[in-house]
RNA sequence: GGAGAGGUGGCCGAGCGGUUGAAGGCAUCUGCCUGCUAAGCAGUUGUAGGGCUUAACCCCUACCGAGGGUUCGAAUCCCUCCCUCUCCGCCA
């Protein structure tokens, strides 16, 4: 959510920058809005301090057992109006969140200026593709014939998008949760939370699914819960309405949660395989720094996710997105994208932000200063640290061998049981 | 799911329909005082919105779990909801 009082003044410069994002957005009809309430407030604000100081007198007329008929005759007919009046400001208010909450971030000025991906910008490339003597297969012709993964069963019990690992494929993927988490709390710092998997509409609307990307979501019926699209929201959303201090921060959380989305507007997109589904694992990283710090931050957090993909050996490149590419609630976004070679393709294994003040304002998440200073909104940020579906599919089809089999990264070992190699049953 | 108790400022805790933004205590910060510490004395310390405004000061409005209602006036009365605690039931 961007600030009223700043747009107020300076709406031109905000409009330039929300352009930016390819989107016609204006204004106007929020200023107009924020000018019909000021007027409204002064009005209503005036009659209720007249009907202070009379009621006041009413009581006092009432003690001395005076008579005070014609006083609450008066303030009968101003009570009705601010009734009234109060009406109205609820509705301009309802239309002023409405709008206010639909408006996207402005994007950092250090952000590529583009209409869409094609103006990313790659901003490094870690390690090299590897090479194979024989053609690469894709993950889910390796992990099908090794027998750790069933699509044909997990369409049966969940549809399309959905997967049923088996064996070393169940195996490896939770090896990779525990795995990440423990370099993030033992190495980088991060304290592990275990969230709720389904939360409040509110916490929603504080990370900015809400209200926009309502139909990406799964609603629980009956319930004002939506299942977690990702652990951003249940653990930005920790704070929520918080006054943190200054020498706690920067607080940083790691959590495991399922991510349940309904991939709305991706019908054909990514249809076979693990690439693409309703329901998929992930470590997610998560932020409350000071405004000053948020943008060291973001390079510290993309390192920590980084850092898994070097562990595991796994070739990717760092992509920064450009303004008419990057997320709703985002100010800046690297997107970590790993090389499969089986899909001679790199795709995203995860995606780091900032968002600035933009969901602290949402969610109200303030710090008060050292000093005794005022309290201000904190900056967020949240990344993956990586999504496990992701990159369970890059080792299947970055180790693969001739024969078929796959070899588990060394740094992995220790998470299954010593296997070093996944190979077909007899 | 059933029965009961309760939700008030940073914390504890009073609170009568009418100078209660809120007693009292603790804590905070600032002075004063004391050889130091402790104690003592005086004062200070919430959030949000609006007006004024460079800013500060100041003024107004709102906030006693949330939302409605009654009333000239609600922390106080009524209704709905949420949450916490205790007991019972059920359960991994």
């Amino acid at each position: 959510m961007l600030d009223i009082k700043l747009i107020r003044d300076n709406s031109e410069e905000f409009e330039k920058k929300l352009s930016l994002r390819g989107e016609g957005i204006s204004l106007k009809p929020l200023k107009e809005l924020d000018a019909k309430r000021r007027t409204l407030l002064s009005e209503v604000e005036a009659l209720k301090a007249e009907r202070n100081t009379v009621s006041q007198e009413v009581g006092r007329l009432k003690k001395e057992k005076k008579d005070a008929d014609e006083l609450v005759d008066k303030m009968q007919g101003v009570s009705a109006r601010i009734k009234e009046l109060d009406g109205e400001v609820a509705v301009i208010e309802a239309e002023l969140e409405k709008h206010i909450l639909t408006i996207p971030n402005t994007p950092h000025e250090s952000v590529p200026v583009g209409a869409d991906e094609s103006a990313n910008e790659v901003a490094r490339v870690i390690g090299e593709k590897p090479s194979f003597d024989f053609s690469p297969k894709e993950h889910l012709d390796i992990g099908e014939s090794l027998g750790i993964v069933d699509m044909e069963r997990a369409g049966k019990l969940a549809g399309a998008r959905f997967s049923l690992l088996k064996d070393e494929g169940a195996l490896l993927e939770r090896a990779l949760i525990n795995f990440m988490l423990d370099i993030h709390t033992r190495e980088h710092g991060y304290t592990e939370v275990l969230p709720p998997f389904m939360v409040k509409s509110d916490c929603f609307v504080g990370t900015g699914q809400l209200p926009k990307f309502e139909d990406d979501q799964f609603k629980i019926e009956g319930w004002d819960h939506y299942l977690v699209p990702t652990a951003e929201v249940p653990v930005t959303n920790i704070h929520r309405e918080e006054v943190l201090r200054e020498e706690e921060l920067p607080i940083c959380y790691t959590a495991y949660t399922p991510c349940f989305r309904k991939e709305a507007g991706s019908y054909g997109k990514d249809t076979k395989g693990l690439i693409r589904q309703h329901q998929f694992n992930k470590v997610e990283l998560v932020k409350f720094c000071r405004p000053e710090d948020s943008y060291d931050e973001l390079e510290k957090l993309t390192a920590n996710a980084e850092e898994i993909l070097k562990r595991l050996g796994l070739h990717y490149r760092v992509v920064t997105l450009c303004t008419g590419d990057i997320g709703f609630s985002s100010a800046k976004t690297y997107d970590l994208e790993v090389w499969l070679p089986g899909q001679s393709a790199y795709r995203e294994i995860s995606s780091c932000s900032n968002f600035e003040d933009f969901q602290a304002r949402r969610a109200k998440i303030r710090y008060k200063g050292k000093g005794g200073g005022k309290t201000r909104f904190v900056h967020t940020l949240n990344g993956s640290g990586l999504a496990a579906g992701r990159t369970l599919i890059a080792i299947l089809e970055n180790y693969q061998n001739a024969d078929g089999s796959v070899t588990i990264p060394e740094a992995l070992r220790p998470y299954t049981g010593g296997l070093e190699k996944i190979e077909k049953k007899s």
